[in-house]
DNA sequence: CGCCAAAATGTAAGCGTTTACATTATGGTC
DNA sequence: GACCATAATGTAAACGCTTACATTTTGGCG
């Protein structure tokens, strides 16, 4: 046998230093660790001291090479800048927490390059299953996923005809609704702020939901009338800016999320114009900030806690081997609000 | 020698397949993936093709096993539900990503028992080092991060009197900047809209630096003008009513932070009356929005994405042994802009 | 062409758990 | 008290890597 180094001081004590001072064997220590129950009263009492006495923390890595589980959870989102997916991580952590799972987050910047990057990271840390945004993904993803057959799920989309397990809501119907509402109050003249749709499917849904709807009707928008801009409220200014800039501005203008709505609807008023009695803005997303927003702002409220919530039982059931629904459709709802009336009558 | 079950076919192929496949040693392998300069051409090739070919993924909690380092860094921030936080850790994981380590992010809702509770999955999952939020932590968090040796660093904060690494901006003098700045301009009634002070260094900070200027001015503030609340526009927005509510209401008020002032902000509109005109009112943080926000919100600029690459690099040099600076200071800047003018002379 | 230092590679011992299987203790029952 | 099913415990082999040390290759030089 050769010589080794001394162990480093550094790491803690150890599942044997445990069994040790208890004097049991480790077996018994990690049992008790994972079913307490298991070991009888004395043991585990002597355990139980043994483990404050020492301040033992159980070593994951160990824990996962051996157990062929990481207890960890992984969830790629567009953008951690940005409130819109805040909430629904909040809740899909707590869910996790609450089964002793750890939540690894990334962010894939809208990229499907990068979310393959991501999704590979996660992969080398060991993640049980993991939580994706949308439906698009790079050709690999998917791939990769099944391959090392590990549980995933698709969220913030639903679609009835889907062939992946996902949770969401409809975007195209969603904007047909909102759309169907303003029409319906009588605006015929609409301008649209759009997010990127390259690379986004939600975006993209949503788009097309509105132009669909008004094309059933009879409208088209001019080319002007659309504009895609990434979700900054900067951005979303100017975009406002130049619609409001054509020859016959919009009545009603429709926006990809809230940020973009505010960013239309500060425009207008530091140009001087009333919402919604000069021209009507809608959202969508439901920020916390549109209930407040001044006016509040009309948008689909998205259910992104109970989203955040049954992608968590979902990964949750698939690393148990349990059941659960693979596809789950949730409802986004319409807010009225006070950035929306009827146009003013010329 | 005992029967085994067959290896489950879950996992994917290891670093013994590769090396198998490649004609080499897995410890060749292993120092391919490395330092491949440290293996020949012709073997680093083979190696290279082997790898494609399985669709090699290193298996993370087998390589933080053995080399006692995981490669993860872990964060611990109050919310995950605020975009105050979010950009700091966006700019924090992105030099981790460019070291190649990964965040594990966390959050403790402002509660210095969730935040240990944290730090001890966070130790559990093995990250090699901790970012906090904050200078006021549970009592055995420093004890523990100290026994086990583990790099850590205080952000959003700096004190000059520190004992612990830490990187900020210092609380106290920001607040007395921003007071001093509506001294100045004339004001001599104020409100204060604080965040919870309770087990929030920052926000106890910002608002000793508010009373202490005040007070060497020869003004107090009468109890009904300080009123403490989370960090949510609702809440801020029933503040502010409360404030406008008083006998002689301020004629400015510091908010704790930027989502209190549009709560306060939006409170004054939808009550008739103008800002900065009726009431002044000023922020802190400086989040995207404000700088739009209708009027623009006059507030401190924090350098939150310095603080988390700083950050970064601090948790980077320690974990590579290197030097780096433990104490930074960094600046919080006023920034004037429409919420605030001089009261309206009576 | 042989020598030798340096570079590249191989060998195999852990890293700290979990867990299949073997062994031992427990507590009814007759 | 002997017997047995069952529960509790112990034993030791993985898990998939890294890395200290040993061995082999390489290439420059006399």
């Amino acid at each position: 046998m050769r010589k080794r180094l001394q162990k480093q001081p550094s790491g803690g004590p150890t599942l044997q230093d445990v069994a040790a001072l208890a004097g049991v064997s480790t077996a018994t220590v990690s049992r008790y660790l994972a079913k307490p129950d298991k070991v009888r009263e004395e043991r585990r009492r002597r355990i139980e001291s043994a483990i404050t006495e020492l301040n033992y923390i159980p070593h994951g890595a160990a824990r996962a090479l051996a157990s062929q589980r990481s207890r960890t959870i992984g969830a790629i989102v567009p953008t951690l800048d940005s409130a819109i997916f805040a909430t629904g991580i909040q809740a899909f952590q707590e869910r996790l927490k609450e089964a002793g799972y750890t939540l690894l987050v990334a962010s894939s910047n809208y990229s499907h390059d990068e979310e393959q990057t991501q999704a590979e990271a996660l992969m080398t840390r060991g993640v049980d299953g993991i939580m994706l945004v949308g439906y698009d993904h790079h050709d690999q993803l998917y791939k990769r996923l099944r391959q090392k057959n590990l549980p995933y799920i698709n969220t913030w989309s639903f679609r009835r005809d889907s062939r992946e397990p996902c949770i969401g809501f409809d975007n195209v119907d969603a904007m047909v609704r909102l759309t169907t509402y303003l029409l319906d109050i009588g605006h015929r003249r609409f301008g649209v702020i759009a997010g990127v749709t390259e690379g986004n499917d939600r975006a993209d849904d949503r788009l097309r939901g509105i132009l669909q709807t008004l094309s059933e009707r009879g409208l088209t928008v001019p080319d002007g009338m659309v504009i895609e801009c990434p979700y900054e409220i900067g951005v979303s200014r100017q975009a406002m800016k130049r619609l409001l800039a054509q020859n016959e501005p919009p009545t009603a203008v429709i926006c990809g999320n809230d940020v973009l709505a505010y960013g239309a609807i500060l425009e207008c008023q530091s140009s001087g114009r009333n919402v919604p009695d000069d021209v009507s803005i809608a959202g969508f997303d439901d920020l916390t900030l549109s209930a407040h927003f001044h006016p509040p702002l009309t948008t689909m409220h998205v259910p992104s806690e109970e989203m955040g919530q049954r992608a968590a039982d979902y990964l949750l059931a698939c690393v148990n081997d349990e059941a659960g629904p693979t596809y789950t459709e949730l409802e986004a709802n319409l807010i009225v609000r006070g950035t929306t009336a009827p146009p003013r009558n010329r």
